[in-house]
DNA sequence: TTGATTCCCATGTTTTCCCATGACATCTTC
DNA sequence: GAAGATGTCATGGGAAAACATGGGAATCAA
């Protein structure tokens, strides 16, 4: 089973909206997918959230089936579960992946990002996000923890933030 | 087996009171509707309340049943129970979704929600909700938890006060 | 009978589906 | 090991289907 997104890269958006999923990703989405079968295309979900958000966050369905479940462990009611529904249920949509492996993203969503012509990918644990390229790069920059990280301390070091279990 | 909306948006409404239902939401109205077969028009359930109410909340026919089973559980007599059944029985009405993808808002439940000749649907996990464009505007600007999180952290945050089992 | 409700048909637009092509990379086969 | 064969992938275009929305006639209800 294969589980975990890897990899990153632009990928061209064409003129209906249509952009192809990088290779790596698909059989994630797929494995994900508890209705998938042969010859079925895989579903996932996207969420866009409102305009704070500048990318999507793309999920399989097991992955959004999990949060979905989270959610509804919120008291009915409270706002935290409003705010998580809203943003989980209601700021999203169900995508397909075609046959040949594109996704077409709404008008609505590429206006969102200001999206034209090309899209970057990138992996994210259970979950990838899409970013207008250029959002990406200038919030990639500015906003690096590993600035933050002692002189001479490698990525890694974050990891030990950790408890082992 | 589909069991979540998802999505939302603006939906017009004509002088008859005509709405689409958007159609991500199609399917999961006809899977949550035991008596739907090739053909039949899928129905569903909208919950009104009283005036302190100012959307309209929408049930698949088995999630509704779901909820009668609950109230059902509630001590027969108990203040508690003859509410819900008021709001939940009473104050509520089955709705019919026509081979066109519509719905009629009777003038009456229009009328309640001030929604003239536009609606805006917004998915809830298991249901979803039908709010005037404007009313829905306002609520959501003044009241978002998400103001309340710390600098830099983004809404799953608030998926953390949920305990894992 | 008069307004409201339902049913049927119409239309412009958006989405989806199906087919096609060119770029690579890999595998074959002599 | 070189020319071709094969497969995957990214990408495009046109046709077909689905969708959102309107309008009128038929039906219902009070």
């Amino acid at each position: 089973m294969v589980r975990t997104f890897r990899g990153e890269g632009p990928q061209k958006v064409d003129a209906k909206g249509r952009v192809s999923i990088p290779a790596s990703y698909r059989p994630v989405l797929r494995d994900g997918d508890p209705n998938w079968s042969e010859g079925k295309p895989p579903e996932f979900v996207i969420v866009y959230g409102d305009d704070r958000r500048n990318y999507l966050e793309c999920f399989t369905i097991d992955s959004a089936n999990d949060v979905d479940a989270k959610i509804a462990r919120l008291p009915r009611g409270s706002r935290q579960r409003k705010r998580l529904q809203t943003l989980f249920n209601g700021q999203s949509l169900p995508a397909t992946v075609d046959d040949t492996g594109r996704i077409v993203l709404p008008q609505k969503l590429r206006e969102k990002l200001g999206i034209e012509n090309e899209a970057y990918f990138i992996a994210m644990g259970d979950t990838f996000q899409i970013w207008n390229p250029e959002t990406y790069g200038a919030t990639e920059a500015d906003d690096d923890i590993f600035d933050e990280l002692p002189e001479g301390a490698d990525e890694w070091a974050l990891l030990d933030m950790v408890g082992d279990e």
